[in-house]
DNA sequence: GGCGTTTTGAGGTACGCAACTCATTTTGAG
DNA sequence: CTCAAAATGAGTTGCGTACCTCAAAACGCC
C-alpha cells in the first residue's frame, strides 16, 4: 500500500523471556531459579553462578507485573511530614492526593504521618514508630544524631528510607529526593546580581533561621557568587525571620530604614507576605531586585505582579512522584532512573510561570 | 516500646476490591462485569448502569499487573524521529535506550523509525505504514495536510498517537508532549530584556527557518514581550541560518559589520556553534547579552565561559519518558497524570545547570 | 560404607484479570 | 402464548511469578 521508506529502524526492548527458559538454559529447575532469585538459601556457589549467568546472558526482567501479583500483599509506604501550615508540604500532599488512581491500579498505599519535624526527638519517636508497618518511609528529615539513628534502625529493619526535600547525608538512606541547595543559593545569587544590572548597592537577605540546613547552605552559596562575581554589591547581614509573616517583615522594615541603597533582596524561606509587605510599605516594589523560593499562589501572583522577578522553585508535584516511585522501585529491586528522579533547580520567572 | 506521639495519619489509597466484589455487588456475574468494562455488547443498558455504578461506588480499578499478564500480547510502539544529525533528538533517543530495562520489566517495545521529517509526503507515509502495528506511535510532527490525514487515519484505526516536541493541533492526536513555544519566546524576550539591564540599543534574532511553526512561535513571543516592555530595545530583522553553523556566523558577522549598538542576540534554533563564533570574531563575546535553546554540550561550555547568559530548554529525557508514559496510559485507559507530563519550560543558566 | 546434612527437583497453589465457550434464562415481538 | 433473539451465568484456560511442600539425590564427614 505505501511505497518503501527508506527508514531505519531501531528495536530498543521487547525481549520475553520467562523463568522457565532461565531454568531451561542453566540446566536447573524453576525451584533453583527462584532460590537464587530472591537469595533464598540452600543453593551451592556454583550452581549460583551458572544461574546467574544465564540471567546476564539473555538480560532477564522478572515481569514486574507477574511478581506483583504473585506477592499478593500490597506493599505500605508512608510519607512523614512536617504538621504546620506550610505551604509547599501541602503541596506535596495534594499531589500525592492526585496520584491515588495510579496508587491503587497497583495496590499501593501511601499514608501521610503528620509530625513536629523540627523537634528531633518526636521526629524519631515518629520513625521508630512506624518501624516494620511499611515497606517504605519518606521522610523531611532533620540533620541531627537522633534522627540520623532512627533512619539507620529503619533501614537495618529492611524498609527503604528516602529523604524528601531535606537531606540527613550522614544516615545510611537509600536516596535524596530533593535539590542541591548551595547550587539553588547560588542561582539565586546569579539571578540578584545581573537583574540588579551595573548597580552597586547594597542586598539584604531574609531567611528562616540559619540554624536550619537548607537555609544555611542556601545562604552559602548565595554570598559565595556574590563575594566572586558581584564585588559592587554589598550583602548585608542575615535577618532571621522564622518563616513568619509578622516577623519578616518587622525585621526587614527596620533595615529599609537603615538602609536607602538597597538594590536586591533574597529571600531565602517563607514569610514571602511579609517580606511584600516591607517591601510596598518601604515603597521600593519594583525598584529592589527581588528573588525568592517556590511557586504558590503568592509568588505567582507577585511575580505577574513585578514585584517579584523571579522565584527558584523546586517542584513538589514531581518531589511526590518521584519519591513514591523511588519507593518502588526500591522495594522491587528495580534500578533507579537517576535523570528522571532528579530534582532540578527551576528558576521561574513571569512568562514561564507553570 | 515507642510513646504515643500525637500524629494524624492519613491514608491516602490500598483498597483491594476484585472484579469478583464488583460482580456480588452488582448482582451479576463476572462474564457480565467483563463485558461491561471492555464494552463489549449484549449487555442491557440497565444492567450497564448497575456495574458502571457499583465499579464508580467502589473507585474501582483492575490491577495493572494483572490486566498486563492476563492480556499477553505485548505492546508496541513506535518514535517517527528526524533520521538528521539533530543533537537534541539523539539526546531523546539516548534516553529512550536509558529505559530499556525499564521497558522490558513491562514487556514493552518501542522502535525507533527514523525519517526526513521535513518532507510532509515522506513523513506521512512512514505513517501511514506503520499503520496496525503499533499500538502507539509518538511522531515528531511537521504540521501539513498530508501529514495531518496520517495522524487522523492512525487515530481511526486504534493507535494512540502522541505529537512529540512539534505539534500539529488541527489532528485528532491524543496528546502532545513539548513545550508552549510562544512561552518559551516570551520568556527568552524577558530574559533578554531583563539582563541586558537599563541599555538601550539593538537586539538580534538569528531563526533557523520563519517557516518552522516552532521557530514562528518563539519569535512572535519574544517580540511580544519586547514591544511591551522594552521599547528602549529594537529589535532588528530576523536572520536566517538555516540552523547550520556557518550560515549563521556569516549572517550574523554581516549585522554586527552594520550595527555597533548591539546588546542582546537570541538564537531561536541550533547552528549555536556559528553564533559564538561570530560574537567571539566581533568581540563582543561578553558585551552582548546572549540567549539561546537546550542544554548540549556546546550550549554547556558556553555558559560555563559566561558568553551564553542563559538557554531556554525543554528536559529531552523528560519529553522521551512522558511520551512513553502517555503512550502506555492511552493504550491502557489508565487516567495521564497531566501535571507530572507536561513539558516546562526550563531557564538554565550557570550555576542551576542539570 | 554408613550416616546426617545439604542441595536439588518436581510439583502444586495462588494472585486478578482477559478472553473465550456454551448452556441457560429472560425478554419482547408477533 | 409461542418462539427466536437477546441477555446472562457459569465455567475454563492462561499469563509469569512467588512461595510452599515433599521427596530424591548428592555431598561431606567419620
Amino acid at each position: 500500500m505505501a511505497q518503501e521508506t527508506d527508514q531505519e529502524t531501531d528495536t530498543l526492548a521487547g525481549t520475553a523471556l520467562t523463568l522457565k527458559d532461565i531454568a531451561r538454559q542453566a540446566g536447573v529447575s524453576l525451584a533453583t531459579v527462584d532460590r537464587v532469585l530472591h537469595n533464598r538459601p540452600g543453593v551451592r556457589p556454583d550452581t549460583v553462578r551458572r544461574v546467574r549467568e544465564a540471567i546476564a546472558r539473555n538480560a532477564f526482567q522478572p515481569h514486574v507485573g507477574a511478581a506483583e501479583l504473585a506477592r499478593g500483599r500490597a506493599r505500605r509506604f508512608a510519607f512523614v511530614m512536617p504538621s504546620g501550615p506550610n505551604l509547599f508540604m501541602q503541596q506535596i500532599q495534594d499531589y500525592l492526593g492526585e496520584m491515588s488512581a495510579w496508587l491503587s491500579a497497583r495496590r499501593l498505599s501511601v499514608e501521610v504521618v503528620a509530625t513536629d519535624v523540627f523537634d528531633p526527638s518526636v521526629l524519631a519517636a515518629s520513625l521508630e514508630a512506624s518501624s516494620g508497618d511499611y515497606d517504605g518511609v519518606a521522610v523531611v528529615a532533620l540533620d541531627h544524631p537522633g534522627v540520623r539513628g532512627a533512619i539507620n534502625d529503619l533501614v537495618d529493619a529492611g524498609t527503604k528510607v528516602v529523604t524528601l526535600v531535606s537531606d540527613v547525608p550522614s544516615s545510611r538512606r537509600h536516596h535524596y529526593v530533593g535539590i542541591d541547595n548551595i547550587a539553588a543559593g547560588r542561582t539565586a545569587g546569579a539571578l540578584v546580581g545581573r537583574l540588579a544590572g551595573e548597580k552597586s548597592g547594597k542586598v539584604a537577605i531574609v531567611a528562616g533561621s540559619q540554624g536550619l540546613r537548607d537555609h544555611a547552605e542556601r545562604i552559602f552559596g548565595f554570598n559565595q557568587v556574590m563575594a566572586s562575581e558581584f564585588p559592587g554589591l554589598t550583602v548585608l547581614p542575615v535577618l532571621e525571620g522564622r518563616d513568619e509573616d509578622d516577623r519578616s517583615e518587622q525585621v526587614l522594615a527596620r533595615l529599609f530604614g537603615r538602609h536607602a541603597d538597597i538594590v536586591g533582596l533574597y529571600n531565602v524561606g517563607a514569610g514571602t507576605r511579609g517580606v511584600a509587605k516591607a517591601l510596598s510599605d518601604a515603597g521600593r516594589e519594583k525598584r529592589v531586585v527581588f528573588v525568592g523560593h517556590d511557586v504558590t499562589v503568592l509568588t505567582r501572583r507577585l511575580l505577574l505582579q513585578g514585584v517579584m522577578d523571579a522565584a527558584i522553585s523546586q517542584n513538589p508535584g514531581h518531589e511526590a512522584r518521584a519519591a513514591v516511585r523511588v519507593l518502588l522501585a526500591l522495594a522491587r529491586g528495580e534500578p533507579i532512573l537517576r535523570e528522571q528522579e532528579k530534582i532540578r533547580i527551576d528558576i521561574v520567572m513571569r512568562d514561564n510561570l507553570p
